[in-house]
DNA sequence: GTCTACGGTTGCGCAATGAGCAACGCGGCC
DNA sequence: GGCCGCGTTGCTCATTGCGCAACCGTAGAC
């Protein structure tokens, strides 16, 4: 009957909507009722009555008693109970506070989700604040050096899929295929990915490889910083601190013990 | 105040139910379509359908094919847009203002800055006495109370970093480093943190950790005056306002639930 | 200062939709 | 092999969630 236009297989209607909230303010920042009613093509209550129950769970918010409506402080909870069980995070989290503390940089944990890099776990360096929390989101492949590391051991087949337009964000970001490979290519040969100025100029990143159990490279580590605090010498010192860090928690997850 | 607790007020209740359902997955790590029935004291099929619409939106996966339910990747990508936004000081302001209109005394914000602490936020108290503004500055770690609870839950490779010099700024003011970690010691036990004349004669101040989702402590929150205003007993009585605003604070940055 | 418009909020009644039931397939365990 | 427990699915009924329309703030224009 409900030759629905989207993907409407199966699925509780109104939980569907719902969630779909979640996603149109992930993607916003910050929507009216309104304004998410006409996104979900629903009337104006709906989508209230949808928002108010998110509402009574914390998983969204309202800013400023009358106004629009943003995601809430309880989707940190849900998430942190989330990292908590994968077990790679729990395995990592205290090597990448180490290797925080001893580079003096921001160390990230990144794995492949669809087309792009999933952050799962940041740790920031001593400095005061946290530069930006990346952590949930998706970042692009061919621009960073952990989706660098992330590619470069997939098989043809996905590696293909993956490699779609290939969108510029400074002067140096790698955007034809051809140098793409063979950047790829280097990487597997040392075993690690730098990038220097391709995601956001002044943004320096270096990434290696974790493995699994069965040598699966499941996520990436890396450590990064400002250009200026990461020049080539000094990214020549933290690669093997990274390094060690990052077969340490390949060596606790399985990998090389046969 | 504490939610969870409160059902069946209002709302959408197919919504309502799959909701509880990530909170029921992130208190258990895992659970059965069956079990999570029980919780919600419905129907296996109902929590069935529920479940599916959930995973169809990579807020919960199931594990292996056939079996349990755990939470997904999903939701660290809606985490990442809610922390994204979110600012500690900002989230802190309400709180610290509360609790300074109910101690009569100045509630501060501090977090960890290279070998000292830094004050993030500072809200006054209604008293005459005005202290001076400490946001921006560094003051270090050992003479007071928020410096004892940002050193308290740090690595022991961290912690070593930070003890340098101890250079006393009155006559109670703890010099040596054995009686440091002894005070650190009895201040991760306790909860809290206090010091009275410790950097400037006449000054008090207790303090207690804020946790982020992870659970680590990444500032802490302070009452301080005058001591004269804040004798022992004093102190009692504040302390579990302080305690019960931090722990608020942590609870809206993640932290809780586990 | 009044008027208008816009956005969030709420009571009401109908029918779409989600919940319960029971049966099925599939493992693991006696 | 038979039993039991699990997740999964078709069917049916009435619960429930939806659309409507009216309400009530605030904000901006004239």
């Amino acid at each position: 009957m409900s030759n629905a236009a989207t993907e409407t297989a199966n699925g509780v209607q109104s939980v569907d909507r719902a969630l779909r909230i979640l996603e149109i303010l992930a993607r916003s920042g910050e929507s009216g009722v309104t304004e998410i009613a006409a996104s979900l093509e629903v009337h104006k209550s709906t989508a209230f009555r949808l928002v108010a129950t998110l509402e009574q769970h914390g998983l969204v918010e309202q800013v400023e008693g009358r106004g629009k409506y943003r995601l809430g402080v309880g989707l940190l909870r849900l998430a942190g109970a989330t990292s908590a069980r994968l077990d790679v995070v729990q395995e990592a989290r205290p090597l990448c506070k180490q290797l925080a503390a001893a580079t003096g940089e921001t160390v990230n944990l990144a794995t492949l989700s669809g087309h792009s890099a999933l952050y799962l776990d940041q740790v920031a360096g001593p400095s005061a604040l946290q530069p930006h929390n990346w952590v949930g989101q998706h970042i692009p492949l061919h621009a960073t050096s952990n989706g660098k590391v992330l590619m470069a051991w997939l098989e043809e087949a996905e590696l293909k899929d993956l490699l779609g337009r290939l969108p510029s964000y400074t002067g140096l970001t790698i955007t034809s295929k051809a140098a793409l490979r063979k950047q790829l290519e280097v990487v597997r040969e040392q075993g690690y990915a730098v990038a220097v100025d391709e995601l956001e100029v002044g943004l320096t990143a270096i990434a290696t490889p974790v493995r699994n159990a069965h040598g699966d490279v499941i996520c990436s580590m890396s450590v990064s910083g400002p250009t200026f605090r990461l020049p080539p010498d000094r990214v020549d010192e933290v690669l093997p601190l990274l390094i060690e860090a990052a077969d340490e928690l390949s060596h606790r997850l399985g990998w090389g013990m046969r």
